[in-house]
DNA sequence: AACGGAATCAACCGCTGCGTC
DNA sequence: CGACGCAGCGGTTGATTCCGT
């Protein structure tokens, strides 16, 4: 079922606002507000629909919106918040007066994300979606793995995908459907349950047979192997260096009190 | 100066959640 | 309690600007 574009209706503009619009729009809602955003337009002698005016008002027209590039701080907080809540850009826009959600995407999606996997940060797409640098990203090509699952439930490519990608265009990736709708959703706490349990364990002195690792690095418990693959129905192993290397950058930054000899 | 690709950002589209009837 | 309408949200698009060659 495909629903009619909310500006299908004949008649009504869409496209970049002209500076008479804007006027038209701002004065009529000093005058009366805005209550009914799909009444506004008519009643204001507007050509457009009631959401264009909306989003017209809210990312560029309304008082209290600050102009201008975001500071320093402003993008640490960004980056902080996109960690917590993940992609919920109105969530974090509450907390950055006078910036708005559309505004806060673009900056990630044009500054951010790319300076943090410059920096060799995980970038987390969202709680369930984690973009993470391999050890020699800043040197070679940056190379990442994807851990993803589904956000929305409706549609028909609902997927889940370990992806490893390199900025040459080359993508390898293991692809999970599951369309019964059986997949175990996973967010940040599943990371946490999971690395925060078997960090106990370690702290005791239990030794725990590795896997992964490689060219001196480190590799991870199997216990901790058992239970991703449990929880994201993957079917990973030793093979899977980098991601094992991944994982553990990963833990490192839920974990920060996670012992040395890991 | 001209061109092409990359970066930017305003605006649109489609979906979800919530309130109302 | 289901249907409907609306506001709000997040993903995506496309026009414009910037920058390197």
């Amino acid at each position: 079922m495909v629903r009619a574009p909310c500006c299908e209706k004949m008649g009504l503009k869409k496209g970049p606002w002209t500076p008479e619009e804007d006027q038209i729009l701002i004065k009529y809602i000093q005058l009366h507000g805005h209550s009914n955003w799909r009444a506004l337009p008519k009643q204001a002698g507007l050509l457009r629909c009631g959401k264009s005016c909306r989003l017209r008002w809210i990312n560029y027209l309304r008082p209290d919106i600050k102009r201008g590039n975001f500071t320093e701080e402003e993008e640490e907080t960004i980056i902080k918040l996109h960690e917590m809540l993940g992609n919920r850009w109105s969530a974090i826009a509450a907390r950055l007066p006078g910036r708005t959600d559309n505004e806060i995407k673009n900056v990630w999606h044009t500054h951010l994300k790319k300076r943090l996997i410059k920096r060799n940060q995980p970038v987390i797409n969202s709680p369930s979606q984690v973009l993470l640098p391999t050890p020699d990203s800043a040197k070679g090509p940056c190379r990442n793995v994807v851990v993803s699952s589904p956000q929305r439930s409706t549609s028909d490519d609902m997927d889940s995908t370990v992806t490893t990608s390199e900025n040459n265009g080359n993508n390898m990736s293991m692809k999970y459907d599951d369309l019964e709708g059986n997949f175990t959703e996973i967010d940040e706490s599943f990371w946490s349950e999971v690395l925060s349990a078997d960090n106990s364990e370690v702290a005791k002195g239990k030794e725990y047979e590795m896997v992964g690792g490689g060219g001196g690095e480190a590799g991870i418990p199997l216990a901790v192997l058992e239970r991703v693959n449990d929880g994201y129905g993957l079917n990973l192993d030793d093979n899977n260096v980098d991601f094992w290397y991944n994982l553990f950058t990963r833990a490192g930054e839920i974990l920060p009190e996670l012992p040395d000899n890991i």
